[in-house]
DNA sequence: TACACCTCTGAATCTTCCA
DNA sequence: CTGGAAGATTCAGAGGTGT
């Protein structure tokens, strides 16, 4: 049925290595070059046998600029005519990367800039933490290839706009369409919304198996993407800077032939030992997605609003924290959930703040759970405090008594 | 007490007009030139009367990024030593005003290639659907004005990092500080992650009351950020192509002094009006709180949840009312303003409630409202309702009572 | 001024623990 | 044993400090 990928392997300077390969023989190109970060980088591996390191430090914007103008001619020889290109960079580097795709390619080969977000570890900066890099998006002809990818709809869309097909009416608004009968007519099923060109990609983190111990590493999901949006299976897929050979474990992973060039042994011998091993960690968060996450009642903290708090998630007890503190201890708040006791709900407040260093939390109350209690169960340091609701609930009952059922402890 | 906010607008190109104004005497610039599009840019307002338009055509590169140049040296001239300039451009135009920007304002001057994020909707596509736009972040000295602003924690961070200090042990590894006795040592109060580089915040809706009718509007959200970033009240802000004067209402909100140019006088019309309207709702402004401007009453209900009743619309006083009857008597309901006293608060409720036989009604109190006051003064049928917050903030001022100014009556 | 080094981070995984 | 929840771990990080 189908073949098996071919994987090349070439040692040098791509500028120097490329025109050894024929040309309009390449279906995509990624490439991720030094960003012009003037630092040098450098990465162990986890078992600190190895370091791997590179240098990005560059006399001028010129010397570096004219580093990628110089290979990038290269690339564009050996592109095919409907291949694409993708180029890899960050804040440093935008500019420059535009001007020599620009030059080689010409402005209108410009596709996309694809911004990769991420969120990432390290706080406390006086500046705005970066949390995006850049792809710029080209290709060689008007005529190329592009499999169209969907991701799902945003949780604020509406589901009738899902649901249902829409027209224009005779001053041209759009409204939803309704058949002769006045009916409204169905969209059959969507796919989702067309892929953007902003990518929520989970950065690879520090502790992840897929992590090899290469500086710059990039994380799978995010070239299986590029692969997948522009290459069929057999296409040709280069990497004129492979390092950790990523590109190539992808490609081979989705059936696309590969060619990755590095000047670095080093490199060359981690990639060939990926490949062959083919082992892919799947990210649990990009899998199932954020919110799964999500434990603590979102619209219940509205409760809280006119008071300073940080919300609390991956916590069955805890569903926010008072940015004021007592006395260096952290004071944790819990509004209690439907179909929760008090006691209950103090319970789980209390467990999970336990071993915490606290000495004072706070229970937003929201029913009598069944049974009027005023906290006699629940240690001293669990104060509770009434919704609005609640109160108002108390206040009514009092005034009138209704006969209610309450179940006995 | 505060000083009212002064707004000048200023008729004409940027080029022309800023050497009227003295050089270093605006702390702050946000200008959103015609992007490279090569398009002619029109929009119709919401009842048709007027369209306004732009062209965005150029015949050249060189042109467009001239015509930056030139306006950016002179933008620089009028922004104080501790200045802060932000660019904002999109894909067409990225690489252009960063070789602008670096030329006038020197490289070392960039601080942060800002994206601003949002989702659109849009048919089917060949192409990565375009979700996103730029803003570049320049000071002009290394000594500037920036003010750390917080986000929330990523639902993934677990507590123990947000509540635990840390430490190295004998081996470098890190790990959870203990104190001598061999307890958790409290991080004290924490305020969230500093806000990153990519801005999630939702593009104009084609409905929002926000919209105006002008093309390219940009949503108040992301101008607020940006003024309440890099500078304090009474401050200068200038905006060079003011357009439908966004800027100049975000700053007017917020207590800056502004100066908008525009060489349109359509444009500057409906700045002004914009204006305009913000002053006469001022008063109003002044005492149901500035988030009003954001629908803040109808978050303002969310207190309410898990009891049943009736929204009231187009009332001074009433918010709600309960479902629920006292023999046969409404019971009304008032959510207490920010900057209102809980006197003022339940005077309206009060007020609007007399003639409509009214034997009980609530008042949900969100602040003291200046001074200690446990409902003396109003009649009895009003019921004052503590929001948590307010009890909360109540129980820790009794636990370690602060020195607070109290406002007399 | 440049860079080596140290401290403080939080994301998302890995790992352990517990019902 | 098994699955989920909570704790532990590591870093193309960031800023400050000292040489």
């Amino acid at each position: 049925m189908h073949q098996e990928p071919e994987t090349r392997l070439l040692k040098g300077d791509c500028l120097s290595v490329l025109p050894t390969i024929q040309s309009e023989s390449v279906d995509l190109v990624y490439l991720d070059p030094p960003f012009f970060t003037q630092k040098k980088h450098r990465l162990r591996t986890r078992d600190r046998s190895r370091e791997f390191s590179f240098d990005d430090i560059w006399s001028s914007n010129r010397e570096y600029t004219e580093f990628l103008h110089d290979r990038i001619v290269e690339i564009y020889r050996v592109l095919s005519d409907k291949g694409c290109l993708f180029f890899h960079c960050d804040r440093n580097s935008t500019h420059l990367a535009r001007f020599a795709l620009d030059e080689v390619m010409g402005a209108e080969s410009f596709k996309s800039e694809i911004i990769w977000h991420y969120r990432r570890w390290s706080g406390s900066t006086k500046m705005l933490l970066p949390a995006h890099q850049t792809i710029y998006f080209y290709t060689k002809s008007h005529d190329y290839t592009f499999n169209v990818l969907w991701e799902d709809y945003s949780p604020a869309t509406n589901v009738d706009q899902i649901l249902q097909r829409r027209a224009r009416d005779a001053y041209g608004k759009t409204v939803y369409k309704r058949n002769d009968a006045g009916d409204i007519v169905s969209n059959g099923g969507k796919k989702g919304v067309p892929l953007s060109d902003v990518w929520d990609i989970p950065y690879l983190n520090p502790k992840a198996k897929e992590r090899i111990g290469y500086p710059t590493q990039k994380p799978l999901t995010l070239l299986e993407r590029i692969i997948q949006l522009t290459t069929k299976e057999n296409d040709w897929v280069l990497d004129p800077f492979c390092g950790s050979g990523t590109t190539l474990v992808a490609s081979k992973m989705l059936n696309r032939n590969a060619i990755g060039i590095d000047t670095s042994d080093d490199a060359l011998a981690l990639t060939s030992t990926r490949i062959q091993e083919l082992r892919k960690s799947e990210s649990n968060l990009f899998i199932r997605g954020r919110d799964t996450y999500h434990n603590a009642d979102e619209t219940a903290l509205t409760f809280l609003q006119g008071i300073e708090y940080v919300p609390v998630q991956r916590n069955q007890g805890i569903d926010a924290i008072l940015k004021e503190d007592l006395d260096g201890t952290p004071i944790p708040i819990r509004i209690q959930r439907k179909g929760e006791t008090i006691i209950e709900a103090g319970n789980k407040l209390y467990h999970a703040s336990k071993e915490k260093n606290v000495r004072l939390m706070f229970l937003v109350a929201r029913n009598n759970g069944g049974y009027f209690i005023l906290g006699d169960d629940l240690p001293p340091e669990v104060v509770i405090v009434n919704s609005p609701a609640l109160e108002i609930r108390n206040c009514l009952d009092r005034l009138s008594p209704a006969p209610v059922t309450r179940t006995p402890k």
